[in-house]
DNA sequence: ATGCATGAGCC
DNA sequence: GCTCATGCATA
C-alpha cells in the first residue's frame, strides 16, 4: 500500500559502512574497483565513475548523491515485470512432515532407524537430504501448489500418542519460544550441568546401544516447558555489553553481553567438535531436547556470531543446555539420534545464482540506496534483467546482512538504520544495526569483538560487505 | 560458510 | 512491502 517514499530516504542519510569498520572504506574501494568492470545498462547509474573511486566511496558528496536513481517517472510500470515474480508470491507452502513411514529417510539424521553405533560425527546431513529436483524458476509457479500440511499439528495429544520412534517437531508448542529463553530448569545457572538430569532422557533414552530413542524424546519436551516469556525483549534492552563476562545464570539471556556470547560461541564450537558433532547434529539435537530443531545454517551462524544479538541471546540458552547435556552424557551420540521424519515436499523456488557482474551491480545500487522503493526496484530489475522479486529479496537480504555485519552501535538508533536512509553517497557515520550487537557500554570501551569477529579481518570484512566483488 | 528464499508478524 | 528468523541449496 502506501509506498513509502523512499527515494528521499536514499538521500537523507548516508549508509555508512565505514563506521562498521575502519577497513570498510578500503574494502569498498577495492570492491567497487572490481565492480567497475561491470557495465551498467542505460544510465541507471548516472555517474558510475562516482561509484568506482575512492572519493566517492569514502566521501560521497550530496550532489552526487542526488544523481542517483534518476528513475524516470514510471509509476505503474513495475507491474509489467511482475510477471516474473508474481508466480511464486502466492502459494503458501509449508514444510510438511511426512508420515512415520518416512522415518529413516534422512540417513544422517534419522539415526533411530540405524543400529546402535552411530559414530557421532555423521556427515553434514544436508547433502543427504536431497529434495527432488526442482525446475527452473520459470516453472516454479506451477509447482508451488504442493502443500502438505502434515506437520503442524497433527500433534498428538500426548507424547504417548506419538508413534513409536517418531519424532514430531510439532511437539513444540506456542509457548515454547517465549519460555525457552529462560530455560534452565529450576532457574539454576546455565552453567549448571546437573540440571541436565531433567533432560537426560534425550541423551540416553534407552539403553545406550539401543540407538532407538523412542518416546523418550517426548517426555523430554514435555518436561521442559519453559516458563518465562518475557525474556526476549529484555534481552535486547539489556544489551549493555557489560564486560561482565562472568555472570552466567540462566536467566542470563537478559544480561548477556557480547563478550559472553562470543565466548560461548567459541566454547560451543570447540566442544562440539571435540565431542564429534557436526553443526547439523547440534541443530537436530536441539529438536531432540526442545522440540524445535535448527538447521546447520543456524548453528553455523550462531557459532560465527552471525545472528542478530537478540537471536543469539535467544538461542544461547538452548545451546548451552545442549552443551551441558552433551558434556555430561555418557552417550552424547544419542543426542542427535532423533527422528527427523519430515520430508520437505514443498517446491521451493530454485535458487537464483547471480553472476558476479550482476552482484557487483546490485552492490553498487545498494551502496547508493540500500532501500530502494518499488519503482527503483523495478528499474534495477529491468536494468539487470532480473525478476523484481529477485531484486527485492536481494536487497532484503543485503540489508539484513548489512545489519549483521555492521559493528555494534547503540540500539537507540535501532530502526533508523535504513529508515532514514542513506544516501549512500554521503556516507556518514553510521547506522545502527537493529540486528547488531550491543556495544560495550562503558566509555572508552573497545569495540566488542563480538560483532562479527571475523570482520576484524579486513579481507573478511571486505567480502562481507561486498560479496561478489572479491574473487 | 554463505547466497538466495520463505514466511510470520508488523506497519 | 519491510524486518527478522530461519532454512534450502550451493559455492
Amino acid at each position: 500500500m502506501s509506498e513509502r517514499a523512499q527515494s528521499p530516504e536514499c538521500q537523507s542519510r548516508p549508509y555508512d559502512f565505514s563506521r562498521a569498520n575502519p577497513c570498510t572504506q578500503v574494502s569498498a574501494q577495492e570492491g567497487l574497483g572490481s565492480a567497475a568492470s561491470f557495465q551498467l545498462p542505460h544510465g541507471v547509474l548516472p555517474d558510475p565513475g562516482l561509484l568506482y573511486n575512492k572519493t566517492t566511496y569514502s566521501g560521497i558528496t550530496a550532489a552526487s548523491a542526488q544523481t542517483f536513481f534518476p528513475f524516470p517517472p514510471v509509476a505503474s510500470d513495475y507491474r509489467g515485470s511482475d510477471l516474473q515474480v508474481g508466480e511464486f508470491g502466492q502459494p503458501k507452502h509449508w514444510y510438511p512432515f511426512a508420515a512415520p513411514e518416512y522415518t529413516g529417510q534422512v540417513p544422517g539424521v534419522t539415526a533411530a532407524t540405524q543400529p546402535t553405533n552411530l559414530s557421532p560425527p555423521i556427515a553434514e546431513t544436508r547433502e543427504q537430504i536431497k529434495l527432488p529436483e526442482i525446475k527452473v524458476e520459470k516453472d516454479v509457479g506451477v509447482q508451488y501448489s504442493t502443500e502438505v500440511k502434515a506437520q503442524q499439528f497433527q500433534t498428538p495429544p500426548t507424547s504417548a500418542a506419538v508413534p513409536h520412534g517418531v519424532f514430531y517437531p510439532a511437539a513444540w508448542n506456542p509457548s515454547f519460544w517465549p519460555g525457552i529463553t529462560h530455560i534452565t530448569p529450576s532457574g539454576g545457572s546455565n552453567q549448571n550441568p546437573t540440571t541436565s538430569s531433567a533432560s537426560s532422557p534425550s541423551m540416553s533414552p534407552s539403553p545406550p546401544g539401543n540407538g532407538l530413542p523412542g518416546n523418550a524424546f517426548f517426555s523430554v519436551n514435555a518436561s521442559q516447558a519453559p516458563t518465562d516469556p518475557q525474556t526476549e525483549n529484555q534481552v535486547s534492552s539489556t544489551r549493555s555489553s557489560g564486560s561482565s563476562s562472568g555472570g552466567c545464570s540462566d536467566s542470563e539471556e537478559e544480561s548477556l553481553s557480547t563478550e559472553e556470547l562470543e565466548q560461548f560461541a567459541k566454547e560451543l564450537k570447540h566442544k562440539r567438535i571435540t565431542l564429534g558433532f557436526t553443526q547439523a547434529d547440534v541443530g537436530l539435537a536441539l529438536g531432540n531436547l526442545y522440540g524445535k530443531m535448527f538447521s546447520q545454517t543456524t548453528i553455523c551462524r550462531f557459532e560465527a556470531l552471525q545472528l542478530s544479538f537478540k537471536n543469539m541471546c535467544k538461542l544461547k540458552p538452548l545451546l548451552q543446555r545442549w552443551l551441558d547435556e552433551a558434556e555430561t552424557s555418557d552417550n552424547p551420540q544419542d543426542m542427535y539420534k532423533i527422528e527427523r521424519v519430515f520430508v520437505d515436499t514443498r517446491k521451493r523456488k530454485r535458487r537464483t545464482s547471480l553472476e558476479g557482474a550482476v552482484r557487483s551491480a546490485l552492490e553498487s545500487y545498494f551502496i547508493k540506496c540500500p532501500k530502494p522503493n518499488t519503482q527503483e526496484i523495478t528499474h534495477i530489475s529491468d536494468d539487470l534483467g532480473l525478476e523484481r522479486d529477485v531484486v527485492r529479496v536481494w536487497f532484503c537480504n543485503r540489508r539484513q546482512k548489512g545489519k549483521r555485519l555492521a559493528l555494534p552501535l547503540d540500539e537507540e538508533c535501532d530502526g533508523q538504520y535504513y529508515e532514514q536512509s542513506p544516501s549512500p553517497l554521503s556516507m556518514a557515520p553510521s547506522p545502527i544495526p537493529s540486528q547488531g550487537y550491543p556495544v560495550s557500554s562503558y566509555p572508552g570501551a573497545p569495540p566488542p569483538a563480538i560483532y562479527m569477529p571475523s570482520l576484524h579481518r579486513p579481507d573478511v570484512l571486505k567480502q562481507a560487505l561486498h560479496p561478489g566483488l572479491i574473487p
